[in-house]
DNA sequence: ATCAGTTTTAGTCAACTTGACTATAACTAA
DNA sequence: TTAGTTATAGTCAAGTTGACTAAAACTGAT
C-alpha cells in the first residue's frame, strides 16, 4: 500500500496525515518596569500574518529541519525571530492536545530561554516582534497562554531549587542583583541579609575583588558564578 | 508545490519527509529481588522483532494515532504491550537527536510510568515481554538505556521532593513500606524512626483505625495518601 | 507461661538552618 | 559635616535533621 500526503491535503486527507510538530520557545528577560523601574519578567512574542488566530500574538516557533537536534532547532528559531542567543536553554514540555490547533493536528515541542539584559536589549523589535510583561499578556494564539503559564511555573520551581538565576544576568553580579531577579521572578520582597546569607553558602558563587562604582551609597562587592548549567538528556547534536 | 511521501519511501526520498514521531514509556514497578526479598525497581522490556536492533530489548512504545493526545497513546501502548493500567503517568522528555535511529530520524516523546504490585504482578510476560531489573538492564536498543537512565533520575528526584512514592503502593499501607519504596528507589538505608517522623509531618498522610495483621512482631497502623497526583499541563484529552 | 526475636513507635539531644531583627560600614549628595 | 542610602555582619529564637535510646506489641520456641 503506498499513502500520499499533500502540503496543500484538504481535511478529509489530513486526517491520515501524521501529527505535524513544530517547535516553540518561551524567552525570558528581566528589563526594567515602566512605572517602578524595578526589573520585571518579559517575553517576546510574534504576530501571526497568516490564519489560524491571524492578527494575535504568539510564541516565536517553526518547523523541525532534517540536520538538527530539537535544542538546535530551538536556537535557530530564537535568533532568526528574535535575534537572540539564550544564556540558557532547556526543554519545557511536548504539548500535543488533539484540539490544540483548529485546522490540523500539530504536536509542539517547547522549550524555554533565558537571556541577558544585555543580549535582551539588543533584541530585534519590529511590527511583528515585540516585548510583553509576563503578567500582562492578553489573549494569545492557540493554547499559548497555557504554555506561558506552565513555563513561568517551571522558572519560578527551578529558581528555588537551584542555580538559574545568574543566567539572568552578566557574568559579574552583585548580591543585590540576584535578590532582584528571585523578586522579579518570584514577586516579593526578600529580606536583604537574609538572602545573602544563603546565596554565600552556595559553593557556586565566587567573591572577586572587584566592586561595583557609581551607585549614591556603599559599593557592592563583584560576584561570578562559577557552575555550570546540567546539560540536558538529549542535546547531543553532533556526535 | 506538492510534496509527495510514501511509507515505502527510499533513504533519498526520507530526507524530505518529516521527522517520525513515537511515543515510549519507562515502566517502573517493584518487585522483590530475587537475592535478598526486598523490594526492588524493575520494569519491562519488548524484544525487537525487526531491524534495526532486531533481537534487542527496548522500551514499549508505538505511534501516535490521530484521535489520542499523548498521554492517551501512553497509555494505550503500555496497556496492549504489557497488559498494565498505571497508577501514575506523566512525561519524561522528548528525545529527537539526529542520529537515534539509523534507519530514520525519529522524534520520541517519552512518558514514565509506575505500577502498584498487584497490577505488575498480573502484567503479561511472553518470549517477547520481559521484566528486568533497573539496575541490570544491560545493553538496549537506540538510546533506551540513556533515557532508562534519564526516567531514574528524574524518579528519584521527584521522590525527594514531592509525593510521589505512594503510587508504587495500593490505597492502604504502613510506613515501614513507604520506607521500603524510598530505600529501593534511592538505593540507602534509612532510619525508620526518623523516616516515619517526615512522612508523618506530611499533611497528605492519613491514619486509618486498621492496623495489618500477620507479621511476627507488633502490628503496623495503616495510611491512606489523601494527595492527587499534579495534573499535566496538556492532558486535556477530551475537551 | 515465659522468653527471645522482631518490628513498631515515641522520645531525647546536639548540630544545623531559617526568619526577624539590630547595628555598623562605606559610599554620595547637599 | 550631615543626612540618605545600600552593603554587610551579627544575634537570637524557632524549627528541622540525624544519631541514638528505649519501650510497646506482636510471634514462635522453649
Amino acid at each position: 500500500m503506498i499513502t500520499v500526503y499533500t502540503t496543500s491535503a484538504n481535511v478529509a486527507e489530513r486526517q491520515f496525515a501524521p501529527p505535524s510538530l513544530a517547535i516553540s520557545t518561551v524567552i525570558f528577560a528581566l528589563r526594567p518596569s515602566e512605572s517602578s523601574g524595578r526589573p520585571t519578567l518579559w517575553l517576546p512574542l510574534v504576530r501571526r500574518i497568516r490564519e489560524p488566530f491571524k492578527g494575535l500574538w504568539a510564541l516565536p516557533g517553526g518547523p523541525l529541519t532534517h540536520a538538527e537536534s530539537l535544542q538546535d532547532a530551538a536556537s535557530r528559531n530564537l535568533r532568526e525571530t528574535t535575534g537572540l542567543a539564550p544564556s540558557y536553554l532547556e526543554q519545557l514540555y511536548a504539548f500535543g492536545g488533539v484540539h490544540r490547533s483548529p485546522t490540523q493536528r500539530v504536536v509542539s515541542i517547547v522549550y524555554w530561554a533565558l537571556v541577558q539584559p544585555t543580549e535582551a536589549a539588543l533584541a530585534d523589535e519590529s511590527e511583528n516582534v515585540r516585548w510583553f510583561r509576563a503578567d500582562k499578556l492578553g489573549s494569545l494564539a492557540f493554547d499559548h497562554n497555557g504554555i506561558v503559564d506552565y513555563a513561568l511555573w517551571r522558572l519560578r520551581n527551578k529558581l528555588a531549587y537551584g542555580s538559574i538565576a545568574y543566567h539572568f544576568l552578566g557574568e559579574y553580579f552583585t548580591l543585590a542583583q540576584v535578590r532582584e531577579v528571585y523578586e522579579a521572578v518570584l514577586d516579593t520582597q526578600l529580606d536583604p541579609a537574609n538572602f545573602r546569607r544563603q546565596i554565600k553558602s552556595t559553593p557556586e558563587i565566587e567573591e572577586t575583588g572587584e566592586y561595583l562604582q557609581g551607585g549614591k551609597h556603599r559599593p557592592p562587592r563583584l560576584y561570578r558564578f562559577t557552575g555550570r548549567p546540567g546539560l540536558d538528556p538529549d542535546n547531543r547534536s553532533t556526535p
